[in-house]
RNA sequence: GGCCCCGUGGUGUAGCGGUCUAACAUGCCACCCUGUCACGGUGGAGAUCGCCGGUUCGAAUCCGGCCGGGGUCGCCA
């Protein structure tokens, strides 16, 4: 192998001792003696020192003169252990030094506009400007270094239960549905557009009737939606297919992956096992959110039989019209000032609760629950609830003095989604979940079908192509939001990672579905024909799932955002700030494709 | 589209109506220094405080609008 290099810096140690050896990298940092110049020479495997002595070298050492930070510089000399007392034990290869009797600029480098060295904080627009420097940061390389570990993890995972890898189209065909398509405009065929796949469920599925049994992909998908922290324009999922199986079996073998990934690249931490399964109605009830964070308790609870016998309209009317009321426990945060309640009822209110009943008992420090006395209770509310009332919710709540409980009425979900939301916000105020812990789990039995309150349409929950539960299909005609689908999602530390289903496979069914969905028999043919087709022409019985990678290297990153995980990604407009795409293109280009814009109005 | 947060030398922060001719740390430049490792020392350069407008005798500071970034709701089958 020719290079410019005989080792790498982040190699050396003490059996390398007397040999000479020719390094490549970039200096990370340079400490001039006026005689003596030490260079700490940075590559992808580490820091090395490198002594430069004009009374060994002259010219060399004049050569570092020149060095400064992220020089690209090449150092040949000998590997000497460091004089006693100097070692630096910080360093993996600080038993050793690299004495240099030769030394080049291979290239110079402008100041950085920011510490390659050094882990600070630094504005993410001028990072995502010059993402080749970030990514030369230590933090970055070792993001992108567990992605490759646990994408490598998953490929050899898979490749050893029988799964084979296919690739599948960038250029498909929209299907309206869903999310936005990304669309790319066809030269060939004037007026045209192919679709970048928002993910291969259809060709995953059509694998499936092509016969592999165990397909999967780490696959490229595209929605032209609004970003979060956890999703992009762009993202990369493992999509995973197979047929003759039931729900349990992908479950089963997503369970094995991860806890074997896990275990492999980030044994520092912590997997809770087995991997809980909840129904949705169950998560939904005592998290208040299909995606609850795990790593901590803080459970909503049923309080409207207690809130119907107090005096409190706003409770006895919501219990009255066939609402719930419900409570979390706040621990020890009896004591928030007026500011953190008002900011917890904000909370509430944008979840589109009509408010929040907040209930302050005592101080901090107080005795029991039996100690409780009314006119230790701070709440609006306190003078239309009996002090036994107000224990009766403590005790449900798992409360006691000094504990602040959080209370909503309204109708079911309203009630769920922003108790669900409060129990995201206190946990994270108290710190109750632990950075180490990953808290997977599965929840199961959605409803297959969401009535669209806009539009009055039957919506899937999941996609179009889910089974049904077998028992609930005769409910499809009478009652399509009762029916249940075998649709299930993986979660992990509150953060969707992934969902999936047992498909339909078979076109009668699948026919059905679409026309409750609202298509017309023309519709079906022309967007999902293919699908119907290949049903046809003998489709196993399959399923399968879809993970987010990103998402998951973030967590096992212990990332804020799956930006940080990823090499090249978008602003939270969709700007490569790197490119600086999108961009016009020329009128060349445009007329090409047929392509002519149109006038921006306002 | 709604709501919230942020924008001050290269970088990260402080300053939040006059004392700002804008501070601190680090980086950068020059000189000194032969065992440092976030080396040290001395000196120096570097900011019309995101942009526009308003209030005021006076604005980095208060108000409004815009731009950019982020978080979130909507949206994401």
């Amino acid at each position: 192998m020719v290079l410019l290099k005989s080792h790498s810096c982040g190699e050396l140690k003490k059996e390398h001792v007397g040999q000479t050896v020719t390094l490549a990298g970039w200096v990370d940092r340079r400490r001039d003696h006026g005689g003596l110049i030490f260079i700490d020479l940075r590559d992808r495997q580490g820091i090395v020192q490198v002594v430069f002595n004009p009374e060994v070298a002259k010219p060399c050492h004049e050569v570092a003169n020149q060095m400064r930070s992220e020089f690209v510089v090449r150092v040949s000399g000998e590997v000497a252990r460091r004089p006693p007392g100097t070692e630096n034990l910080k360093l993996p290869t600080g038993e050793v030094e690299v004495t240099a009797h030769d030394a080049e600029v291979l290239n110079p480098s402008r100041t950085p506009p920011f510490y390659i060295n050094e882990d600070e904080e630094v504005e993410e627009n001028l990072r995502l400007r010059y993402r080749y420097l970030d990514l030369r940061r230590a933090g970055m390389q070792e993001n992108m270094m567990l992605r490759h570990h646990m994408v490598k993890f998953i490929r050899d995972f898979l490749d050893a239960e029988g799964f084979i890898e296919i690739e599948t189209p960038i250029l498909i065909k929209s299907t309206p549905e869903g999310a936005r398509d990304y669309l790319v405009p066809s030269r060939v065929h004037a007026g045209k557009f192919y679709a970048l796949p928002q993910s291969p469920q259809q060709l995953k599925q059509l694998l499936m009737v092509a016969g592999f049994e165990k397909y999967y992909q780490i696959a490229r998908c595209f929605r032209d939606e609004d970003t979060r922290a956890d999703r992009q324009p762009e993202f990369t999922q493992l999509d995973l297919e197979m047929s003759f199986i039931e729900d349990e079996d992908i479950l089963n073998l997503m369970e094995r992956l991860f806890i074997a990934l896990t275990k492999t690249i980030k044994p520092e931490m912590k997997v809770m096992e087995p991997f809980p399964r909840f129904s949705y109605t169950d998560v939904m009830e005592r998290f208040g959110t299909d995606k609850p964070d795990l790593r901590f308790g803080l459970e909503l609870k049923d309080l409207s039989d207690i809130a119907a016998r107090s005096s409190f309209d706003i409770f006895t009317s919501a219990v009255a019209g066939g609402g719930k009321v419900k409570g979390i426990c706040a621990p020890g945060c009896a004591g928030y000032s007026r500011k953190q309640l008002d900011d917890l009822n904000q909370l509430a209110r944008s979840c589109g609760a009509g408010g929040l009943v907040t209930v302050a008992l005592g101080e901090a420090g107080g005795g029991g629950l039996d100690e409780l006395t009314q006119d230790m209770v701070r709440s609006a509310a306190a003078k239309f609830l009996t002090l036994e009332q107000i224990k009766e919710m403590a005790e449900r709540l798992e409360a006691t003095v000094g504990d602040l409980l959080l209370v909503v009425a309204g109708d079911a979900s309203t009630v769920n989604t922003s108790l669900g939301a409060l129990r995201q916000e206190i946990g994270q105020r108290l710190k109750l979940a632990d950075p180490g812990t990953l808290a997977f789990a599965y929840v199961k039995d959605f409803p297959l079908l969401r009535k669209n309150e806009e539009t009055g349409y039957w919506e899937p929950e999941h996609h179009p192509f889910t089974r049904p539960w077998d028992e609930d299909v005769s409910l499809l005609d009478t009652a399509p939001g009762k029916v249940r689908g075998k649709h299930y999602d993986m979660i992990c530390n509150g953060l969707e990672i992934g969902g999936g289903s047992l498909r339909i496979y078979t076109t009668e069914l699948q026919r059905r579905v679409f026309r409750l969905l609202g298509y017309t028999d023309d519709e079906i043919e022309e967007r999902f024909g293919h699908m119907l087709e290949a049903f046809e022409y003998g489709a196993p019985p399959h399923g399968g799932i879809a993970l987010g990678i990103d998402r998951i290297v973030m967590l096992l990153a212990r990332r804020e955002t799956i930006r940080e995980v990823i090499a090249f990604p978008k602003t939270q407009s969709a700007l490569d700030l790197t490119f600086n795409a999108p961009a016009p293109v020329t009128e060349e280009q445009l007329t090409e494709l047929h392509i002519l814009l149109r006038e921006e109005e306002e």
